[in-house]
DNA sequence: TTAACATCCTGCGAAAACGCAGGTTTCCAG
DNA sequence: CTGGAAACCTGCGTTTTCGCAGGATGTTAA
């Protein structure tokens, strides 16, 4: 538990509060809790209950499903601005768990205020509409490489949107994120050694390089034209979900 | 193109127009435009330009994505009341493509109309809002099965979000959709072969009959029983995206 | 520095999925 | 009613994926 920043002071451009009226992000500012996580630590355990929503101020997470054998799967990946937690409309927990992974400083806000925010605030409203309307594109788009793609161009696509959601340092070119090769197979849907096969092909082939946990990106354009006919010109450009002016 | 139905007395009760005002509701009778689609008829082509999107007020739709190996995959199904089309903001073009599986009436709304409403009918953009933020769930459940799940298990789940989305017949107990193996298997990521197979063993075991393309459902509890490791208890009770009261 | 532990890589046999091919059934137009 | 086309089912050989096992590499703490 830390000092509360105050909404208007708050160095996250993107978050979606920014959005409502300055006496909104006043009570927000008051109403909010900030907490820092610490790497690994769960931010929502799964089936607990709902009792509020997340915004990421700075940080990574995870956003987890496991099923009962015990395999868990990560069905979306977030960052600064992101909003984690769907508010629990018609369920009483939450159908999933959020780890963060690294130290990460998020916001939670509990439903009332967030509905009383949402009815008086309507460009707030609209721009997190416009954000799960974008996740839901996105997670469409995941779904539909899950379905048709191999296991080498799962992996690929894993990388990408690793770099789309984290970015990329700009010293030496390493994705902004260090996962275990396990981690990395429950976000595309494979096994660790699959995941190993197919780092090995790929710098076999000088398109990236790996220093343990740290992947370097030596070739973006070949890494994306490997998956290229899966994806449309507005795929290679979603550089992660913003929360962006409407046209 | 058919007589304008006016929103108020709209038969489609789970339209989220109904939770405009009811000037607005007037405003969008007059600005809004009712097609009848014929089945099979494409309502949106891939590509083409965003001028607004879909409100199915009764019929069955698929929106599918393909890649540029032909392959296309179905990442959505929707029925009355659902929206197709995210809005176009931060995209000049549709991602994603919707065919008419029957016979549909769907209203189009215009992106300015669409976005004034939005601002003057907050209950109207939390419903919106609510409604993606479900279909995200959905999507992020059919990503984690395709992702984990076997053919069988694929193709096991896809009855059950056919079931779901277009319900079943009183009479005979089948579900309201006919599909051919080809179509099911781009919804559940296989192929008709895998499909047959799997509906080979269902037969089998007394869970399911088909005559041509209707499927009737002669066990749903072991239907569901079948996959239950991967689901949550909210998950068996979807029951179609609706649009309901807020808590 | 070193020992103990975790992670990673890769070969290999087993299992699953793919996809063609050929026979059967269903659908539709004449 | 009939003929042709389309969809469906299923056997089988090929390809891909799985997952164990063992060795290599990296990490951590005393």
């Amino acid at each position: 538990m830390q000092f509360n920043v105050i909404c208007q002071s708050c160095p996250n451009k993107n978050c979606p509060v920014k959005y409502c009226s300055p006496e909104w992000q006043d009570k927000i500012s008051n109403q909010k809790n900030l907490v820092i996580y610490p790497k690994g630590q769960y931010v929502i355990v799964e089936d607990s209950l709902v009792m509020g929503a997340f915004f990421i101020q700075e940080g990574k997470v995870k956003v987890v499903s496991s099923n009962f054998r015990g395999k868990e799967q990560t069905v979306r990946l977030a960052s600064n601005g992101h909003m984690v937690g769907h508010m629990g409309i018609g369920h009483e927990t939450y159908p999933i768990g959020a780890v963060a992974l690294e130290d990460s400083k998020i916001c939670f806000l509990d439903n009332k205020t967030l509905y009383d925010a949402f009815m008086e605030n309507p460009q707030f409203t609209f721009q997190v509409m416009m954000f799960y309307s974008r996740e839901l594109r996105k997670s469409e788009l995941r779904a539909k490489c899950f379905a048709q793609m191999n296991n080498e161009e799962k992996v690929i696509f894993g990388l990408i949107y690793m770099i789309d959601t984290f970015g990329i340092a700009q010293e030496d070119q390493t994705i902004n994120i260090s996962l275990a090769r396990q981690e990395i197979a429950d976000i595309v849907g494979t096994n660790a050694e699959q995941v190993s096969r197919a780092f090995a092909f790929l710098k076999g082939k000088k398109i990236i390089d790996t220093k343990e946990k740290r992947i370097q990106i030596i070739n973006t354009n070949e890494l994306i034209r490997l998956i290229t006919c899966y994806l449309k010109p507005s795929d290679t450009t979603i550089v992660s979900t913003q929360f962006t002016s409407p046209q």
